[in-house]
DNA sequence: TAAAAATTGTAAAAAAGGTAACAAAAAAAG
DNA sequence: CTTTTTTTGTTACCTTTTTTACAATTTTTA
């Protein structure tokens, strides 16, 4: 078999797919056609069937795709079909905020681990998690069988959290602190950026601004 | 002159380059080659060059960039040579981590107004704000001049406070719920999703776990 | 049952985006 | 002062991504 590399791109797609597909499951509807999820994912059709078709056949030609079944093979693509082990660095404003969200676990994700450098200043437990200190990060994340680590620490500290993270033994990392990370090449990670988003909009707006005035 | 599109993911960049400057600033470089902003960015030389072409010519051959000029130039591009007021929808766990967070406001973002369902429940000043019942959208927003609505609501509700800023006047929404908002070609919407990073991760660390396994 | 309509999967074409290469200019070395 | 080195700005080329087009298949209509 022939390897073809999938674009990040088509990824990030199938994700939106199938949060759309959710909505429409929970709707009660039961077949939907590349035009219409296309019209409400906000692409093209033609996108969505190429999309797919990097990993299979799906759909019934004259009928469309049946809601549930894409929404299960979407799954299984992304690797949605099992529990996934978050581990929080940095349990401040933001920290706080994303261990209290419980929409994730109702997702497939949970927070199993925290640290921060001051615990004992935070007192929180929701449900098995307790703060812990940045040195237990090695123990804990081996312990609660940690997979994914989310940074949410200031941005000088980031390097050095994800490089203890990634000793020990964490692979994918979310990062929310306005910094570039250099990791191994075999670390994955994702970058969730508030301040980039700001100065898109803001040239938008001053772009779109100045083509008034002409 | 002839009308080139710019796209979007240059503008991406460019505040990638504006946000690296800003460190070799601080540590008093005074002059950078597209070679080295491209290594520490993690893009290739060539690339910024071309980002910087669309805008002008900010270089010096045979030198490279002025770093604090450079740093002008794309605030300027950008449209970072302002303050911009920002309105947040939904002072919850999230809400309430942006608006502690001052990070913004030392970078040309303020939080002037804030709104929630429930605005006697959320006892909060910050400086000049107060949190405001929905219903003074209209009326704050053109009060305060308020250029960026910031949702973070639950996703079923986030479509009516998109549609309720929009009349108010604002045209940048920063989007924190997992939902495609809809709103007219003249408003621009920026979304910061935590759960689709997340996603990705997933496929990412399955795709890598699978191939170990072969 | 036959014709028309709907819709997928995929090949080919078109568009967009990224990379390499190099002339031009400045600085450094000889 | 001349040559070599450095580095930008830009063109041409290459790669990737998107869009179009259509045969193949199923469903619906007549
Ligand atoms: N608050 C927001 O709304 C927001 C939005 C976007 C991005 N961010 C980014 O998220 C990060 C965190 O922001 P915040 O507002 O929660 O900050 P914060 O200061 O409220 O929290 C930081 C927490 O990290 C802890 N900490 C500090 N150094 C540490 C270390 N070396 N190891 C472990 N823990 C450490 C602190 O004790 C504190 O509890 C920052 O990088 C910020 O830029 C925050
Ligand atoms: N908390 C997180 O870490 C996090 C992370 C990523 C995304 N999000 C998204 O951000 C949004 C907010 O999350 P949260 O955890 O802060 O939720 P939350 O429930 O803590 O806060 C929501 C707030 O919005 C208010 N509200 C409800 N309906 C409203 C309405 N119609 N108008 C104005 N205000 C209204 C509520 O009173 C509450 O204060 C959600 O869409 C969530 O999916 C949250």
């Amino acid at each position: 078999m022939k390897f073809v590399k999938i674009p990040s791109i088509v990824i990030t797609r199938l994700s939106t797919y199938a949060r759309n597909l959710k909505i429409l499951e929970q709707k009660g509807v039961d077949v939907v056609s590349s035009v219409r999820l296309a019209d409400i994912c906000g692409t093209n059709p033609a996108q969505i069937r190429k999309d797919l078709a990097y990993f299979g056949q799906f759909g019934v030609k004259g009928v469309g795709y049946y809601v549930k079944e894409l929404l299960f093979e979407i799954g299984k693509i992304l690797g949605l079909d099992k529990e996934w082990r978050l581990g929080l660095v940095g349990v401040g404003n933001l920290g706080l905020a994303l261990l209290r969200h419980t929409h994730f676990m109702n997702h497939g994700y949970t927070f199993v681990a925290a640290f921060d450098e001051k615990p004992e200043r935070i007192d929180i437990r929701i449900g098995d998690i307790e703060v812990a200190p940045l040195e237990a990060i090695n123990r804990l994340v081996k312990e609660k069988g940690v997979e994914i680590g989310v940074i949410a620490i200031k941005p000088v500290w980031a390097q050095k959290a994800a490089d203890m993270l990634v000793m020990a033994g964490v692979c994918g990392i979310v990062n929310f602190a306005p910094i570039q990370l250099q990791c191994a090449t075999h670390v994955f990670i994702e970058n969730v950026d508030f301040s980039l988003k700001l100065d898109i909009l803001c040239y938008r707006l001053t772009s779109a601004r100045s083509r008034q005035r002409r």
